[in-house]
DNA sequence: GAGTTTGAAACT
DNA sequence: CAGTTTCAAACTC
């Protein structure tokens, strides 16, 4: 079983799913005291469906006798790295954007494969990972996780780390996460959205196992386009990074592992293996003896934790510990899933995990470091998993009530929606938490899933930048009570104004200070400042009940609010009925919900309606157009008659001309105002001791330089206006007699105004 | 603010 | 696909 379908990363969207950061890996660097892969070559870097050519293993030993380790007999092609330390602490692995660092921390043999951009977290199948760790005088320690696979995401734009503990049982115990040959744990850590930052390529050049020791921190990076030759059972899947900074290896706090998406790897495809030595942490809080921890800390992006079971494995119980130092604004989502309903048991590090709402957010993105707040509660629905995806308004929430286990174990059951990235019953949900904090993780004991669609939806749309928001797809044929609900960012941000949200939010963790910005597509071709700075016109609908593409709010993919509409279905309370006008409307166009400006052909204008316009009547010159109305102009594709909105048409030269003039009139008339009322303010302050202390100034002691400045540049806007549009004489001295009058009344109140003012506070 | 015009959306 | 109707925004007075 993949841990993460090939369907699931192409129904992402682009905007959170860039692939390209893979190849954009350059070639490793060799030597620099840090253990290098080898480097890449100009293959084309294998996606899940690649099969790499040969693999790579590395070995992080906690001994220097690890070189020996590091000598493993490599495959054919690969790369082996080792990485040894004596300490016993868990296993970290730190990476910056750049950098993949394998905190030397690890005692117990410990094997990452790394295939296909995958680090792979195996136990060690050599024995020379073995005699490395008893070389330190430890004994083994293997993680044990058949069953289970772990998938870390952080969903976000570029730059933000991921960082990833593995902590294992109590000292002596033997773990094993995994073999080659069971496709047992794996663990993928997917960062959606933003570049990969993985530029530098840390590890042994030549194929060639390098010891790292008395180092503090050793960093290795994977090369993704090495081939290499193993299965791995337990599989550390680094995506692309999503947030480099605020990252440093030397930090105390967990090393991170940062990366890119990474491909399933078939079984027999050959992977980079690291194999790893680590020593079990006793502070961690296990269940069955395994513990996992996973901190991205001091990482603004949001990490997704998922722990997938496999469906050959057996099911076993498996915790999950999270440290607690998750940075502030970071937001992790745990979700573990065993096999045959087996229950999987989540732990805080604290012991203090708390049982929230049943709400559960995977937020997807971070848009220039800004964080999302997306614990939502949705009362109506309270199996509701939200993700907010940049770059799109809008949320995507699938709703799962939980049957059993199995049921989910077989995601490509009747249901037409193919494979799910399901997460197990038990979610855990961190809020962003301070480093400093202690218990952040809150646990949800209820049976949700949170499962995103791994296959398109024919139902709705093929990808999730299509889905309008409140879609709720039908359940699944006998997949349970499965559904979708796309909640507009807007009306998130409305539900955290709710009590319920104020309720999850003074839970264990404490919300950010800045709750949420909107990530939005374009709109109309407008950037996304463009369409937050400027508020969306409410609605006036009568008839369409909103949920017709009459109604803006509706066409825009928004819920109704402050609109004057009348019997308005466009909202939380009708979404049976919206959700069911939205697949009527994507069911006649499937395209209904995208923007209508979006960029023409090559040669052609940025921007240009999708559709074109079909004006007859308004000569394109007038908003209702829908060309005009968005500041474009219409293209070969527009069915307008007597169209007049193109490049060399007069009457556009002259609209926009005159359009031109009547803006900057206004601007020069407001600023005008402006700094008239601000001198004669000013006046007035300066003014005001001599009132108070002489006892009574007429009006026209206030007239001046500045004030007849000021005048006079209004008298001659005035001028000017009634020049522009052609006035004749004497009405252009009636305009500005008029002004000069306004100006003298303003003088003069404001005068009269600080004087009764005086008056008083002499009183 | 009421009435008219306009073109997209919806319908047939 | 074309013609018609419905609808809400844009526009005019």
């Amino acid at each position: 079983m993949d841990v993460v379908s090939p369907e699931l990363n192409s129904l992402l969207p682009d905007e959170i799913m860039d692939t390209e950061a893979i190849e954009d890996l350059p070639p490793s660097q060799p030597g620099g005291g840090a253990v290098q892969s080898q480097p890449s070559d100009d293959t084309p870097v294998p996606m899940e469906t690649d099969t790499p050519a040969a693999s790579e293993h590395l070995s992080l030993c906690s001994d220097a006798t690890s070189a020996e380790h590091a000598k493993a007999p490599p495959t054919s092609s690969g790369a082996t790295l080792s990485i040894s330390t004596a300490s016993q602490l868990p296993i970290s692995i730190s990476s910056t954007s750049s950098l993949l660092t394998l905190k030397p921390r690890l005692t117990p043999p410990f094997t990452i494969s790394a295939a296909n951009h995958q680090i792979i977290l195996n136990k060690v199948a050599s024995a020379q990972a073995t005699e490395a760790a008893k070389s330190i005088g430890s004994q083994p320690q293997v993680f044990k996780q058949e069953g289970q696979k772990l998938l870390v995401t952080t969903i976000g734009k570029s730059g933000q780390p991921i960082m990833l503990q593995v902590a294992g049982g109590k000292p002596g115990v033997s773990q094993t996460l995994g073999d080659h040959k069971s496709q047992a744990p794996q663990f993928k850590v997917v960062t959606i959205g933003g570049r990969s930052e993985l530029k530098q390529v840390v590890g042994s050049a030549g194929n060639q196992l390098t010891t790292l020791q008395g180092q503090q921190l050793k960093a290795v990076q994977i090369a993704t386009k090495t081939p290499v030759s193993s299965a791995a059972p337990i599989k550390y899947i680094i995506t692309k990074t999503v947030n480099s900074k605020g990252l440093s290896p030397q930090t105390s706090v967990s090393p991170v592992i940062t990366g890119r998406v990474l491909t399933q790897t078939s079984p027999g495809i050959p992977s980079r293996t690291i194999t790893l030595s680590e020593t079990l942490n006793s502070n961690m809080q296990s269940i069955s003896g395994k513990k996992i921890a996973i901190s991205p800390l001091k990482s603004p992006s949001k990490v997704t934790v998922v722990s997938v079971a496999s469906p050959t494995s057996n099911a076993t119980q498996k915790s999950m510990t999270l440290p607690v130092n998750v940075a502030l604004g970071q937001q992790i989502l745990t979700v573990q899933q065993s096999t045959s309903g087996s229950p999987v048991k989540l732990a805080t590090g604290q012991n203090t995990a708390q049982n929230i709402k049943p709400v559960q957010s995977v937020t997807m993105g971070g848009v220039g470091g800004s964080q999302f707040k997306t614990i939502i509660p949705l009362g109506s629905q309270p199996n509701v998993q939200q993700i907010q995806v940049p770059g799109s308004r809008f949320h995507y929430v699938r709703l799962v009530t939980s049957t059993t286990a199995s049921s989910l174990g077989h995601p490509s059951g009747p249901s037409t929606r193919g494979p799910l990235l399901q997460l197990n019953p038990v979610k855990q949900v961190m809020a962003p938490k301070p480093l400093t904090s202690g218990a952040v993780v809150t646990t949800a004991q209820t049976q949700q899933r949170l499962i995103m669609p791994a296959t398109p939806l024919p139902q709705i749309q093929p990808n999730f930048t299509n889905l309008p928001p409140g879609t709720v797809l039908a359940p699944a044929p006998g997949g349970g009570n499965v559904g979708y609900a796309v909640v507009p960012a807007q009306y998130v941000t409305q539900l955290q104004q709710t009590p319920f949200v104020t309720l999850a939010s003074s839970s264990t963790f404490p919300a950010p200070a800045g709750v949420q910005t909107q990530a939005r597509l374009p709109l109309n071709g407008l950037s996304p400042a463009e369409t937050t700075s400027r508020p969306r016109k409410p609605c006036n609908c009568t008839k369409s009940q909103c949920l017709k593409l009459y109604c803006d709010c509706f066409a825009n993919g928004e819920f109704c609010n402050n609109c004057n509409c009348n019997n308005c279905f466009n909202n939380l309370e009708h979404e049976t009925e919206r959700l069911k006008a939205i697949k009527t409307c994507l069911d006649r166009n499937p395209e209904a919900f995208k923007p209508k400006i979006g960029k023409g052909k090559q040669g052609e204008s940025d921007r240009r309606h999708s559709k074109g316009c079909n004006c007859k009547r308004s000569g394109c010159l007038k908003n209702y157009c829908e060309c005009y109305e968005a500041k474009i102009m219409c293209s070969s594709i527009c069915k307008c008659i007597g169209c007049k909105n193109f490049e060399e048409s007069p009457e556009r030269k002259t609209l926009m001309h005159l359009a031109d003039a009547a803006e900057v009139r206004v601007q020069q008339q407001t600023a005008a105002k402006t700094k008239l009322s601000s001198q004669i303010s000013d006046l007035l302050m300066r003014t005001t001791p001599v009132i108070s202390s002489g006892g009574g100034r007429l009006p026209y002691t206030f007239v001046t330089k500045e004030v007849l400045e000021a005048t006079c540049e209004c008298l001659l806007e005035q001028a000017k206006k009634a020049e522009q549009t052609h006035q004749p004489q004497v009405e252009a001295e009636r305009m500005i007699l008029e002004e000069f009058g306004h100006c003298l009344m303003r003088i003069i109140n404001s005068a009269g105004k600080a004087k009764a003012d005086c008056a008083s506070i002499n009183c």
